[in-house]
DNA sequence: TTTTAATCAGATAAAAAAATCTGATTATAA
DNA sequence: TTATAATCAGATTTTTTTATCTGATTAAAA
């Protein structure tokens, strides 16, 4: 029951989008973000951890820390957090499972499938995540 | 590192791509299969009898026995063989992993990913596995 | 200055997916 | 009729992914 992303991307998707429809300079705990979303605490903190490390969000220890993003909402696209946590494997694998597919011996849908995982990283790389913070905010709100 | 379908599901394409390419009639064995197309013997075996069960294709047990079409490859889509391992999550659940997505409480990709959704499945639902037929013979012989 | 609440780091555990093993059954072919 | 080569069924192992635990460190607030 693969979904494209991992859980971890996924949930770091998440909580960079979260992070994104809070007041900007404010330090949200990963206790917050792991209730408002329904994530587990821990799993959520090594994420945001590895994201920190990215450069992507950025932290606060001690007593009232948190995270934050690390840059402004405009500088920040989905694929940065993809390609931080699931790497590019996804648009540069065969569909199929065949090794070594390319343009010089194409899988059967290579070419159509080639098609479509372009329209998905443009997707991703498009839009920067302020343009979803509209949307976000609505979507957690009914959580 | 997930890439929209299982390796199960993966293996499971390749095996019946490669019986399409097959004579009509001929049965094959999952040894066969397993050298051609460099999976492990034992785990294709599972997943052809998992597509034994599904219907869409048949074995004969015994000495020279082996799998083959359980149908005309113009009357299998790669969808079937999809569905059959896979199931339909990829194309239910959603992209961000949010509980319950749907029109009413769409995910920020909710619209823009519907659309590649649609296509992935329409591209799988389109075309029978015959229509593969040349691509997939040129491709093994290259693996 | 002390308590408290947070991240951080790394080990560990649990669950799921991928792969393998074993033995039984089946049916062809010698 | 017997040896052989295959599927079948189910248990087991290994690997990967997901999740949790523990203890150290940090820094704000009382």
């Amino acid at each position: 029951m693969t979904v494209i992303f991992s859980k971890k991307c996924e949930y770091g998707l998440q909580a960079v989008l979260y992070l994104s429809t809070c007041d900007r300079g404010t330090v949200v705990s990963a206790d917050e973000i792991a209730r408002k979303l329904s994530i587990p605490k821990e799993f959520i903190s090594k994420i945001l951890q590895s994201l920190t490390e990215s450069g992507i969000v950025a932290s606060k220890k001690g007593k009232s820390g948190g995270f934050y993003l690390a840059r402004d909402p405009e500088k920040i696209k989905l694929i940065d957090i993809v390609v931080s946590i699931d790497g590019l494997d996804i648009f540069n694998n065969c569909v199929l499972g065949f090794p070594t597919c390319n343009p010089e011996h194409p899988c059967p849908l290579h070419e159509k499938w080639g098609t479509l995982r372009t329209q998905a990283y443009n997707m991703l790389s498009e839009d920067t995540i302020d343009t979803f913070r509209e949307q976000t905010l609505k979507k957690v709100a009914a959580i």
